[in-house]
DNA sequence: TGCATTGTTCGAGTTTTATCGAACAATATG
DNA sequence: CATATTGTTCGATAAAACTCGAACAATGCA
């Protein structure tokens, strides 16, 4: 299993970021880790099966909003925080606090 | 032409407007908004065809985004910038100060 | 080695969204 | 009233995105 690739943030797109948020799956995953800190998959899983999972994980983090990072068979993911914050001040925190 | 249902910002749907936001074209509009206040349609139309643009409207529209004043045969358009501050603080600004 | 765990990849089907021309509605103006 | 202006609505097409089962890959452990 090799590394997966994380954007740099300067290569950050507003509209992937956006697009990427916008699904109500992708934003609780988000919500998630932004309480926990670090999930895998299995964690997140709902009632969603793991295909579909794998899949809004791949648009978060092409879209530079969580990074992977791969321990054993598990894939631990978190936000990438400050690097959000650099590209897009203030975004992140703003969508976070939003009930 | 009747007027438009503009939606209370209480019921402003975070996904929605995040979806609304997503779309090139629309942050186009939104980013002219900004910075002449308001506009019509006419005067936002760059090639895309009038229905495009109406469609786009219509989506940030119902959002909550704008709000469209008609006057005579023109459709006036301007952000809600002060309902969405309030229902999701801070969200459009960051947006707007994003390069 | 055999098996369970974790997650990806593939492929197909479904849904959503965007695009755009044509026809229409409403207002303004000559 | 005739015509131009502004923008919507309709309908069809195309593109994008979501969903999910099945097969696969990699690791860990007995």
């Amino acid at each position: 299993m090799p590394a997966y690739h994380h954007p740099a943030p300067e290569t950050f797109e507003l509209s992937a970021v956006l697009r990427a948020l916008a699904d109500p799956a992708r934003l609780d995953i988000v919500r998630h880790l932004e309480r926990v800190g670090e999930a895998n998959c299995a964690t997140l899983i709902g009632t969603r099966p793991k295909s579909s999972m794998s899949h809004h994980f791949q648009v978060l983090r092409e879209s530079g909003i969580l990074h992977t990072r791969i321990e054993g068979v598990q894939h631990r993911n978190s936000l990438r925080r400050d690097e959000l914050n650099t590209r897009f001040p203030g975004l992140l925190s703003a969508i976070l606090q939003a009930s």
